[in-house]
RNA sequence: GCGUCGGUGGCGGAGUGGUCAAUCGCAACAGACUGUAAAUCUGUCGCCCAUUGGGCUACGCAGGUUCGAAUCCUGCCCGACGCACCA
């Protein structure tokens, strides 16, 4: 059997998978990890948001790629960037957090990356660092010069800004920093290489510029995919709309938005979120173009999901339970139970329970036939309903309750 | 600093004295259909109590005029644009 050149194949999956870019491009890039060199790699990670989907954990599995090539892997905390806010985000106003939720924060992102990316490998460990470290010591003077390496009409290249002035919204100058102070943290840790998402291209470059002025040398940047529908371009994973798989969901949640998913993202989801191997993503593509029902594809999704992040005998239960749920209609083996006193008002165990905002929203479930009581497949629609007996209920689509007394 | 226009619900955007909790679109929620997908149809979509119905809070903030204001007046805050400034 001849021997494989694993070494150039796993190079080449670590440049290509869940790649949308990468600067100056791929085959100086190629070269640089060829050479034998070790090269420095980081992240940066946003310490505001201790949630984490899996739409996250693309860069997390990229990076992996990379540290088991052998290279140094750097984390990168932004509790100093965090105080002054990505304009890449809506909100420009922060509140400045404290060390201590920074450290809150951290712990919760490390217990969930942690099951994509191992910080603790014995043979190549995760280096984590915090840019407060070296942006706090900056000097007006160290800053003016940060920001002469840039035109306002560079600046006012990024998509983001000219979308605003064209728009007549306002442009603050402090945003203009935020490139700066992320480009700053490349020179300060001598990175070869940045990895972050396409929404991040024109901050990470300023670091390219900002390396190459202060340090003379090349610095890479390497974008990944946003998990978005091909079929609409839209975001699959966002908090606000409650369709972003955290990490740290139970498996059963995890499973059922895995299965709620957009048809048109499978093959996208198993490249950016699982370590199947391309060439099985690829059989799974060639069965669902087959004309197989997409369903059953999802489905192996989700137990996959499931099983990366609570291993296979959650992951097999997730699916019984699901398949009982939603396929058979039958009342799920297991589910949440809440316990109330004999005789209380049902709408209040609802709303206390974050079924439903408030209570008016709360009526109006009853009214629309959302309460189902699964053990007598009756819907009950009057709101001052009280609970005197055990109850199996159904609320609105996905969510399944035993209530007590 | 001066001037013009503007600040309305998750977003966009109507409304310029009463019939406005506020047209409409998007998003969202629920029901039907289904594969907890998509598409489609229907209903809902500030909060609180209620069976019809009632109350409360809200249209940048604070006052005022009026029987009555998101709508008029005054002051303040914020923004866009233009002018001025460019030593």
């Amino acid at each position: 059997m001849p021997r494989l050149n694993t070494r150039d194949a796993a190079i080449e999956e670590a440049l290509t998978r869940s790649v949308a870019a990468i600067y100056p491009d791929r085959s100086a890039l190629r070269s640089a990890l060829r050479s034998g060199r070790k090269l420095t790699i980081y992240v940066g990670i946003d310490p505001t948001a201790p949630y984490v989907h899996i739409g996250h954990s693309t860069n997390y599995l990229v990076l992996e790629r990379f540290q088991k090539l052998g290279h140094r892997i750097v984390v990168l905390v932004g509790d100093f960037t965090a105080m002054i806010g990505d304009p890449s985000d809506k909100k420009s106003a922060r509140q400045p957090l404290t060390r201590d939720e920074v450290r809150h924060n951290l712990a919760t992102f490390k217990e969930q990356i942690g099951k994509v990316l191992d910080f603790k490998n014995a043979e190549n460990p995760v280096a984590f660092k915090f840019n407060s470290e070296w942006l706090s010591k900056l000097t007006f003077e160290d800053v003016i010069g940060l920001a002469s390496n840039f035109t306002v009409q560079q600046m006012l290249e990024r998509d983001m800004f000219e979308k605003r002035i064209a728009e007549g919204k306002p442009l603050f100058v402090h945003e203009f920093f935020y490139p700066l102070m992320q480009g700053y943290d490349s020179v300060a840790m001598d990175v070869d290489l940045e990895i972050g998402g396409t929404d991040q291209t024109f901050n990470m470059l300023a670091g390219r510029t900002l390396v190459e002025r202060y340090k003379q040398r090349e610095k890479f940047v390497l974008t990944t995919t946003l998990l978005v529908n091909p079929a609409t371009g839209e975001k699959m994973m966002s908090k606000s709309l409650g369709t972003g798989i955290g990490l740290n969901e139970p498996p059963a949640e995890m499973f059922g938005k895995t299965m709620a998913l957009p048809d048109e993202g499978i093959i996208q989801t198993f490249i950016d979120c699982t370590r199947l191997s391309l060439p099985e993503i690829d059989a799974k593509r060639r069965r669902l173009v087959d004309g197989e029902n997409p369903k059953t594809l999802k489905l192996e999704l989700a137990h996959e999901l499931v099983r990366m992040y609570h291993g296979a005998a959650a992951a097999t239960a997730a699916r019984a339970g699901w398949e009982a749920a939603f396929s058979e209609r039958r009342i799920p083996d297991s589910l949440p139970q809440i316990k109330v006193k004999k005789g209380s008002p049902l709408i209040d165990t609802i709303v206390a329970n974050g079924f439903a905002p408030s209570k008016t929203a709360a009526r109006r479930l009853f009214t629309d036939g959302a309460i189902h009581n699964l053990e007598t497949d009756k819907r009950i629609n009057d709101p001052t309903a009280t609970v005197n007996a055990p109850l199996v209920l159904k609320i609105g689509k996905k969510h399944f309750v035993r209530i007590v007394v």
